[in-house]
DNA sequence: GAGTGGTCTAGACCACTGT
DNA sequence: CAGTGGTCTAGACCACTCC
């Protein structure tokens, strides 16, 4: 006799969070709208305010509440798509296919950089690595590195024939913070016949420079072949 | 004569994930390696199990520590880089930058998807809307959009002239999750002429579909012009 | 079965901010 | 100054999973 239960009404701060999204959705409150305390709404709800706090702390990561003290919580009047995007750690999302992973360093040169890396890594001497990742045979990225060999002058000798500067670097470098960006370049020569594609041809980029704290270590580009999706879910 | 407050000493949860990523860096807790449970920290930090799981949770969100029920905790052996990547409401990027915003609707008609997009958006009747963001003067992105009219019959009546069709959806359609994807493509003509841009020359696109449960709602696809960037903050 | 993280609770104090 | 969210605490129970 126990009651079947409901397949689709979750509990405790997800429970809260469905709750509070249907509301949002059902127009019960519009965008702009502040909706009640978070002690209001615990009672309402009955459950403790931690666990309303949670779910509206969610809320607000994701985009669809904005949260201050004292003024309280509002429905966020233009809900910004925000979507996790994972930064592919090569050598597994090859793997991940069930594909024989292959790397090949193509150059290493210690350089001073050009001023269009200067802008992402500062003047001070680098290692430029070029490198091919490659399910099976067939050519999957380069990688077009930079390494700031005043922030890690051992990298100088370091070879990286062997170990992808990536997974050299993870282990060997504390990094703090770092910035992304995506867009579509044309190729560099050299990425450009390792992809088997025309020179100059606009493909897919990926751009990470990290720091230590404020010292510039590494600025990547990852030149992808074409056809390559950098994919993810939308957050809610 | 109080003591000078340590400048980065931060207290609480806080501090402890700071604690925590500084053991890592030290190598005290190497790639792979266990870490003590939440209940041993806490005592050794001097705080509430509560703040430890806070600030362990937080930590494995962002792709630092691994957990797992009975099996405990872990430093990631792969840091896998994440990245927050906003999805831009084109009116608010475009007047962020003290431009004035200017919506022009291209093209509005009830047709067939073809098979490109009815593997997005299944082979309902649909309603497809070409349509170019400028920035003052400047075209700034082409939006392609594909409107499920199952899902939204009251698509089909409404004016797409006055009303872009994301802020006409945003308000007006429920959606519980969605799945985007960015890739490098051959610009479509009708794009490629808002843009200026010789037809068929590869530009950043930004594909989003979104789901109200299962049902498809719309897919969206976003022709950036030359040059455009996604950027973001690497989480930690 | 036992150890670990996941979560909830009730209460408390604090930090920020609008009036 | 007062109201709101932000956080901490101590304790408890539960869910999952490895042994």
């Amino acid at each position: 006799m126990t009651a079947p239960a409901r397949p689709q009404a979750p509990q405790g701060w997800r429970g809260v969070r469905s709750e509070v999204l249907r509301r949002i959705r059902a127009r019960v409150w519009a965008p702009g709208d502040p909706i009640p305390n978070e002690a209001d709404l615990a009672a309402e709800l009955g459950v403790a305010r931690t666990t309303v706090n949670r779910a509206l702390r969610e809320l607000a990561t994701a985009g669809i509440l904005e949260r201050r003290r004292r003024s309280g919580t509002r429905v966020a009047r233009h809900p910004v798509g925000r979507a996790v995007v994972e930064i592919p750690v090569l050598r597994q999302e090859i793997e991940a296919q069930g594909l024989p992973y292959a790397y090949r360093l193509l150059r290493a040169v210690r350089t001073p950089p050009p001023p269009s890396i200067v802008a992402h890594l500062s003047d001070d001497p680098a290692l430029h690595l070029v490198a091919l990742h490659s399910a099976g045979r067939v050519p999957y990225v380069v990688e077009d590195r930079w390494i700031n060999l005043t922030t890690v002058p051992e990298a100088e000798t370091q070879d990286f024939g062997a170990i992808s500067a990536n997974e050299w670097l993870l282990g060997r470098v504390p990094f703090t913070r770092g910035e992304i960006a995506i867009s579509a370049l044309p190729c560099m020569m050299l990425a450009a016949q390792a992809l088997k594609i025309p020179a100059g041809r606009e493909v897919l980029a990926l751009d990470r420079t990290t720091f230590d704290d404020r010292r510039p270590v590494t600025f990547v580009r990852l030149w992808f072949r074409p056809g390559h999706r950098i994919e993810s879910a939308l957050m809610l």
